[in-house]
This record gives structure tokens, sequence and C-alpha cells, in this order.
DNA sequence: CGTATGACAACAA
DNA sequence: ATTGTTGCCATAC
């Protein structure tokens, strides 16, 4: 493997910091992004959701945004809102409550 | 190397 | 509350 990966380790950092959410919380794509050393790179923490395999253990559901609301196409959207549901985490017409929900370490 | 794109966000009107 | 604009950062072409 002579290749070099360019962002393996972005991705590690936001992949570290998405893991530590707890269940029935959730965070914001700004904070993920600024958690994981990147202030201000929303747009690149929803670039490296995406890029996540369909069968990760990962938490990608605990990300919302800033709004409370899900930022995914139908029918992923479905998906995450049964997942947030689960774990006691409502959408109140289709928002969240930040106030109440929102992961602040 | 310039442009367009995106699971975003802050702000102005 | 809603809509439009601008800023952001990495990728894809």
């Amino acid at each position: 493997m002579g290749t070099y990966n360019r962002d393996n380790d972005a991705i590690s950092r936001f992949c570290r910091v998405l893991a530590e959410i707890p269940r029935g919380q959730v965070v914001t794509y700004g904070d993920l992004a600024e958690m994981a050393g990147y202030p201000r790179a929303a747009r690149l923490a929803g670039q490296v959701l995406r890029r996540l395999p369909g069968d990760t253990k990962l938490p990608w559901h605990r990300v919302i945004n800033a709004q409370g609301r899900i930022s995914l196409p139908e029918p992923r959207a479905q998906r995450q809102r049964e997942r947030l549901e689960c774990e006691g985490i409502a959408l109140i017409k289709g928002r969240v409550d930040m106030g109440k929900y929102r992961w602040q370490p």
C-alpha cells in the first residue's frame, strides 16, 4: 500500500467525536466539526457522514442541523427519525428540542 | 487552476 | 416565521 490517504486523520477525528455522543442526545453539524477540530466547517461534517458505510455502528443519527431538523433526504430521514425516537428523542413538528437534547460536554 | 456541489450556519430584511 | 445571501471547507470535474 504505497498509496497515501489524504484525510483519514480528519475522518478519524470526526468519527471519534461521533462515537462519543451519548445515547439520547444530539449535536449539530457545526458542533461535530468544531469538536473534531474544524470550527465553522459544518458542511465538511456532512461530507464525512455521507461517506460512512451503511452498516456503520457509529451513531450518525445523532447529528442534525442547527434548527433541530433532519437534513437528510427520504428515505433515510425516516430511518433517522426512528432511531432518534428509539432513544427517547421525540420530534415535535419535525423538530428536536435542542435546549433539551443538545449535547454540551 | 477555476467552478460547482453539498447530511450546514449565521445574518439581513 | 420565511426567504435570500454570504461564509465555510473539502471534493469532484
